[in-house]
Parts: structure tokens; sequence; C-alpha cells
DNA sequence: TTGTACGCGTTATCAG
DNA sequence: CTGATAACGCGTACAA
């Protein structure tokens, strides 16, 4: 692997001549710039990236961490992940994985900053007064979520969202014009801050149409298919059952589908990420597409803005997704 | 951010003396070490790892490429990605991903050995005859392949791969035994090598059971729920068609089960890879689970033999995968 | 254009 | 036996 230093002694000049030439900085004349390039070519001399980023205190790595609480897996933030990939890579940066125990550890993402491994940070899977705000924007690391913590911290930092409320309001609403008046939902715990703010977008469609919520109409879950049938199961054996039932997440409403298929009862069905099988489900589900792509460019820029210095604070962006109706709504 | 110089000066030492007590080499006198930590501690020091892998000339970084060649997402890849992080973390590595613009493209792996961000790559969706191993192994680059290449450079790399062939086999066998005589087969194109795998398993148990292999059972498909369901229409129409199926992912499988379920035909379908999906198909689907952390530990010492410079040559691993029976084919 | 110092930790060599 | 000095890895910025 050729240093510096060989190409300026194959070309007779200094290595901070070639490094001018390397970089299109300083004053270098046209042939000794071309003689430089030769020897450069000649070689297959590649700047060595470490070396650089030592001086120039940075790493330019962005550490994102996979918590490995969730194990069902999240087509969305697979998504996520490579788009996220592409843009930080038109920005000659590289995304690090790391494991983190839990959401709410910051320990994990303590020892990328300490081992200076990361420039900053992408978040993902927030939660409700999600740790990680305050403890980054305290340590004055740079980093963009996806997601919000709904907590004042959202107002210091900067985050970007899939508008959940407006998706789960334009889900319910569709329902609702489709006839339903008795419209229930499968939710996650209080703690997920995208759950919340899909049960807002929910309770909110049905109080514009005067629909008075009932409150054992919301029925609380983890994600996963089998949660959904569970949920489903109970909530079609309240007295004066849905005739329809909007879901958090594509998981759960692919349960649901499959306790009205197996038990017979039709049921108008809404899930949320528009999951790739959705469309191949039985009956194909209705679902609120996120614009994973468009929030992945987002961050990536912010975080960029960040880390190139041109801070401005509490820049948050919300993204509106777009409801896609299939045969388990109609 | 201290420096080792602060660490040295606080405690009345070199620079020199302070790494050596960090890395507990060199003959220093216990008050010497006490004094050194005690400063370290009080000054909250950590080792810049930048600095430490530009002197060590390497940077504890494996690279993992995401082709976007293939939008549709793959559960079994993003378990395995978590698994690996997990193993190669207690190595004191780091796993960076990149993007490809096609498998078959060494260029961006080349750009990854070249800014020489990485000690090693890590390499999935392996093709028949796939280039990257030679290119890697012709670079002299330490990898580890989830899947082979069916090539003869199969001998001279290292790669971890599930017995595509013995969990077809199994699954093909399991339909037999269930009375089935007309199987079919939905796989992918030619130049996977793990699909090729998995049909030699297929015509393998046939064969073993007397049944002579029909061409025409033999349908190819690239990926996704629709090819799934576009080849069970084509299989289905055939003269004297198939009584099962066997599919070499689950989501052809849900695309067979669909097309069975709009045309009420009855049909064995075994799928493979176990998506989590598969319990909640209506009918649920029998399926090859794949031992995916088995296989990502495995890569990941594998790896680290490498790198740590105990190479033994064509090291290689097959590990069985296990048959999951669920309704589908029952 | 270039010499030189610098970023930071490691290790071989050498002095006490 | 203990610890300091200096060179090294490599590219970049500033003064000359």
């Amino acid at each position: 692997m050729p240093s510096i230093k060989e190409v300026a002694q194959l070309a007779n000049v200094s290595p901070a001549t070639v490094s001018l030439v390397l970089n299109g900085k300083g004053n270098i004349s046209p042939e000794t710039r071309q003689r430089v390039m030769d020897v450069v070519h000649k070689l297959g001399y590649t700047r060595n990236v470490r070396a650089r980023n030592l001086r120039d205190q940075q790493s330019r790595v962005i550490g994102y961490a996979r918590a490995n609480t969730r194990p069902e897996y999240n087509p969305i933030l697979e998504q996520f992940t490579y788009y996220l990939v592409r843009e930080i890579e038109k920005q000659d940066r590289h995304l690090l994985l790391f494991t983190s125990p839990d959401d709410s550890d910051v320990a994990p993402y303590a020892d990328m900053i300490d081992g200076q491994h990361v420039d900053g940070f992408v978040l993902s899977y927030t939660v409700k007064n999600d740790v990680r705000f305050k403890f980054l924007h305290e340590a004055n690391v740079p980093f963009v979520a996806f997601g919000r913590s709904l907590s004042p911290m959202d107002e210091l930092v900067h985050w970007v969202d899939v508008d959940g409320r407006a998706g789960m309001f334009d889900a319910t609403n569709h329902l609702i014009q489709k006839g339903h008046e008795r419209i229930a939902i499968i939710a996650w715990d209080e703690e997920s801050a995208s759950g919340q703010e899909r049960e807002e977008g929910y309770l909110l469609a049905l109080q514009q149409a005067g629909i008075t919520p009932r409150p054992d109409f919301t029925n609380r879950k983890l994600n996963g298919v089998e949660n959904g049938y569970l949920g489903a199961s109970q909530l079609m054996s309240l007295p004066n059952p849905p005739t329809a039932i909007v879901c958090v997440s594509d998981m759960i409403a692919a349960g649901v589908l499959r306790w009205s298929v197996m038990n017979h009862i039709q049921l108008g069905v809404v899930g949320f990420d528009d999951h790739p099988i959705s469309q191949f489900t039985h009956p194909s589900l209705s679902s609120v597409r996120q614009p994973v792509e468009r929030v992945a460019i987002r961050i990536a820029q912010l975080l960029a803005k960040q880390l190139d210095g041109e801070d401005v604070d509490g820049v948050c962006e919300l993204i509106p997704p777009e409801l896609v109706v299939r045969e388990s709504s109609v």
C-alpha cells in the first residue's frame, strides 16, 4: 500500500505538494500537478483514510444501534437502514452498526463516543421520554432520530418522523366513509411514542365524525401476528363488538385478518407500515405506507448539516404517510 | 477529550509509561501503575481508537454490503446481520454497512479496501461463480461468505452455509410421506447458488422415492409473493398438475398459498426460511428453518481467526436446517 | 512549493 | 529493573 511519501519521492516533490494536488488546493503549477497525478496513477495510490481522519479528529462514521429486545423483524427499519446507508455514502460517510441490549440504555452509545468510533448517531425505535435524547444532547453529540420522544427534548433536538396521527386519521376516516361506526383499535403499550401518535389520529377521526370513542375498543398488545389474533378475539367477544379494527402495525393486522378468516366473520381492517406481505394476505390488507426513503434521506441530510457545523437547533420534520386501500377495507 | 499526554503529565510520567500501564505491558512498579490509573480514572480517559488503529495498520472493522438490486426484504438476512454484529462486538470489532449496486460488482469492495475502512468482509447473497470470491482471494483480503459459489473457488476460501440440499430433501420427502406423488418446485434462476442446492435436494428426494422428475414441474421465478402466485397458476394449468409444491422461499410459498385459497384448490406447500409470518398465513405454512444465529456466530469466528493470523485455508461448514411442519402440508 | 509540526498511541532502544 | 526518549504510522495545515 503506497504512501504519500513514496508518491512524493517518485514525483520529486514534497509530501505536502502531493497532498495539495490530491485535494485541489494551493497554487501548484500545471506541470507539477500532472507529474504528481501520473505517479499517483502509476502506483495506484489511494489516500489512507484513517490517517486523514486521525488528523481531522473525525471518523466520518455514523453509528446506528439495533436493539436486541425486539427479535420480531421489522421490514420498515430494514428498508430504512438501506436508504440511510445509501444517502450517507453520498457524504463520504459510512454507517456502523452496533448492538444495544435495550433502547433505553445509553451505555453502548457512550462506548461508541468514548472509543471515538463515530461522529454522530441515527436513532430509531424512539420511546416516550427517550433517555438517549437527553444523554446525547448533553454530551453534545450530533444525532437525528427517526421518531420523537414526546417530551420537551423534542424542541431541542433533531428528528424526522412519519405523521402517524395523520396516517391513522386517514385510515380510521376511510373506514368511517365505508359505513363503519363501531371501530376498534389495537395499539401498542403507552410507552411507545409512535403508537401514541397513531392512537390520537384514531380518536381524532372518531371525534370529527361525531362518534364517541369506547374505552373498551382500545386493545393494547406488543407487536406480533399472534397478538393481533388475540386482540381480535378479545375485541370480538365484547358486547356489541366492532365491525372494523385499525391496527398500529401490519403484523397485528395480519393476526386480525387471520382471526376473521378462521371465524368467518367479515371485518374491516387497516394496518400500518405497508409491509411487503400486505398485498398478499387473504384478504389483502389495506395499510398506511411509510415514506421510508424520504425519511432516511432527510435524516442523513440533517445529520450532515450538524456534522458540517451548520447547526441550527431543533430542526424537525413530520412527513405524511399514504393510505393504500386493498380488500380488507372495502 | 483527554489524551495520553495529559494523563502522563498529571501522573508525572511519560506517555509511553501510560501506554504500557494501559496495556498491562512492560515492567512498571506498582506505585507508578496505581498513580497512572488514578489519573486515568480522574480524567475519564479513554484511548483514541483511531490513533491506535493507524499505528497498528488495522481498522478493526468488518465490511458488509447490502445490494440494492433486491428491494424485497429478507428477514433472514436481517436476523443474520443482528447476530453478526453481536458476535463481532465480542471481538472488539464493528460492522460497517455499505451498498453495492449489484452482488457481482467488486468495485465497492475495492473502494472499501483502498480506503482502508475495513480489515475484512462478510459476504451474503452469494451467486454461482461469485466474482467476489476470486477478487477478494486474489487481493488477499480476509472474508467469510454466507453461502457458496459452487465453483472451484469454494475450496480456497472460507464459507458457512445452510445445507439447502438437506433442507429441501426433508421438505420434499415429507410431502412424499404425506402421499403426494406429483410434486412441483418453484425455484430461483439458475444463477443462484443456494437455489441450485435446494433444487438438488428436491430432485434427490424424488429419485429416492422412485419418482421421475418432470421437467415442466420446475418453475423458475425471482423471489416475491407475487411470483409465487404466478408460478402456482402456471404449474396448476399444466396437464396432470401437481398436488404439492415446494418453494425455495417463504415469500414464494405465500404466493402459492394465496393462489390455492383464491382458487379453492387444496395444495401441499412447503416453503424455505421459516419467515416470521409463516405461522400466520392461512393456512399456516410449513417451512425449513435456517439456523441463522449459528451461521452468524461461525462466520464471525472464522473471520476472527483469519484476522488474527491463524489462517488455515479453505475452512468451510455446512449447517443443517430444520423442517417445521404446519397446516400447509398435513 | 516546501519543511515542519501536529494528531495520538505504541514500541524498540537506551539511560539511569 | 524502571521509565524516558524518540521514531513511527500517514496525511494535512501553516509558516516560511
